[in-house]
DNA sequence: TCTGGGGTCCTAGGACCC
DNA sequence: TCTGGGGTCCTAGGACCC
């Protein structure tokens, strides 16, 4: 039985949603059509390229390039911050479309979906349905979408991908050859710049080179990432759309810092800063984490991480932050300037699952009941207006964002 | 390089057990 | 024990995605 699959995926999303937000509120250009980025802050160091209009794309600006890179290439570029609850707000409006449609829907991220539509459609083709939605998009939430229609996950996300913006592709069996094959290596879905060039090397230049090479060859130089890619350059994916919610695998904060540090206080406190975010975002979800991970990278841009169990699963802010700082004065090499702070829980379970201890832990109780109180808090005044003592100094370094 | 922040999955090697 | 092979768990790091 062929499954029925569309593949949304919003145009130029975190710029096509502020400019639908600066119109609604009065605004009288429209930075859809004038050169113009979503980036981050220089002065933070975060000066990347988010988002970029057509304009922008026609002088030559790139998804990550540096706001100072981007400035050089185009003159009179306009640049605008990013704002993720307000692009929450629009991707949620476009999953409310989505599931007039169906409700077998998996949010890939925060401006994509799959559509399982098998099963849903009576005499309507499936095209029909893209043109509607594409439709109803554009007039009733004021952004474009592409869709990319096909009979698998795979193919309908390639074809989203072709031209852009405000297009449906179709990607069937027999289109593979004229529409996929024809394109370079690079591409595909998972081949990224580290194994593309290794391709090339190979003689494998389209992705038609890569569907008729041997897949022996493939996963003996490859292992798995060998045989998916070669599945992929043929159209082959049985993958379903996880349109049922799933349990995160990790939960984690990193931050930039405006000025690389070198002092192991002020790195823990940064730690403490951080743990405390992750384990409120782990009791937010009604999860335990039974693994902490501390990444740094160094002002050379080297990353190292160290990872380490829990002894009992947990989320309280003081066990994590305890455990992040073991890792950390483990990890951490005296004198090394430090651009990054990370702090990750995995091996997450839900609450429940958690074993009633035989014996009671009072330091435990204290904690969770503290966690509580400010959490309580946090969450009524903003994520900001509680501070743990000693960490005052840290809200100067960096001002994390609002959780929420 | 003036190079973000949030994730997922895979691999390889070491420890440990039988 | 100058000592094999297989299984599992843990950790560090890498590749990829948006």
């Amino acid at each position: 039985m062929q499954r029925q699959i569309l593949h949304v995926d919003v145009n130029n999303a975190f710029l096509s949603w502020t400019a639908v937000d600066m119109l609604k509120k009065g605004s009288k250009i429209d930075i859809r059509e004038i050169p113009a980025i979503i980036g981050g802050d220089e002065s933070k160091r975060s000066g990347i390229v988010l988002a970029k209009s057509m304009k922008a794309k026609e002088c030559g600006i790139k998804t990550a390039d540096t706001i100072y890179q981007a400035k050089i290439k185009c003159s009179g570029l306009k640049i605008f911050p990013s704002n993720y609850s307000m692009y929450k707000k629009y991707s949620n409006k476009l999953y409310e479309l989505l599931l007039e449609y169906t409700d077998k829907i998996e949010r890939f991220s925060i401006d994509e979906c799959f559509l399982d539509m098998t099963n849903y459609l009576m005499k309507d083709t499936l095209l029909n349905k893209a043109k509607e939605i594409s439709k109803r998009v554009k007039n009733e939430l004021g952004f474009t979408v592409n869709i990319g229609v096909a009979h698998n996950k795979l193919l309908a996300k390639m074809a989203s991908d072709f031209t852009k913006p405000d297009k449906i592709h179709t990607l069937f069996e027999e289109e593979i050859p004229q529409k996929m094959w024809t394109l370079p290596v690079s591409e595909l879905f998972m081949l990224g710049r580290k194994t593309v060039p290794k391709l090339v090397n190979m003689q494998i230049k389209t992705i038609g080179d890569l569907a008729k090479a041997d897949k022996k060859v493939l996963t003996k130089k490859f292992g798995k990432h060998g045989s998916l890619m070669w599945e992929y350059a043929n159209g082959i994916d049985d993958s379903e759309v996880k349109y049922l919610p799933e349990r995160p695998k990790c939960i984690g904060n990193s931050v930039t810092l405006p000025q690389n540090i070198s002092e192991i206080e002020k790195l823990e406190e940064i730690v403490l800063t951080i743990s405390e975010q992750v384990a409120y975002r782990l009791r937010k979800e009604k999860l335990l984490a039974g693994t902490v991970n501390v990444c740094l990278r160094t002002k050379d841009f080297e990353d190292t991480s160290h990872q380490k169990k829990l002894p009992e699963v947990t989320n309280t802010t003081k066990e994590i932050y305890e455990k992040a700082k073991e890792l950390l004065n483990e990890m951490y090499k005296k004198g090394t300037h430090i651009r990054l702070v990370g702090v990750r829980v995995d091996n997450l379970v839900e609450e429940k699952e958690k074993q009633i201890s035989l014996f009671s832990n009072k330091e435990i109780e204290k904690q969770e009941k503290l966690d509580k109180v400010l959490d309580e808090l946090k969450n009524k005044y903003g994520y900001n207006s509680v501070t743990r003592a000693g960490k005052m100094n840290v809200q100067k370094i960096v001002k994390l964002k609002d959780a929420k």
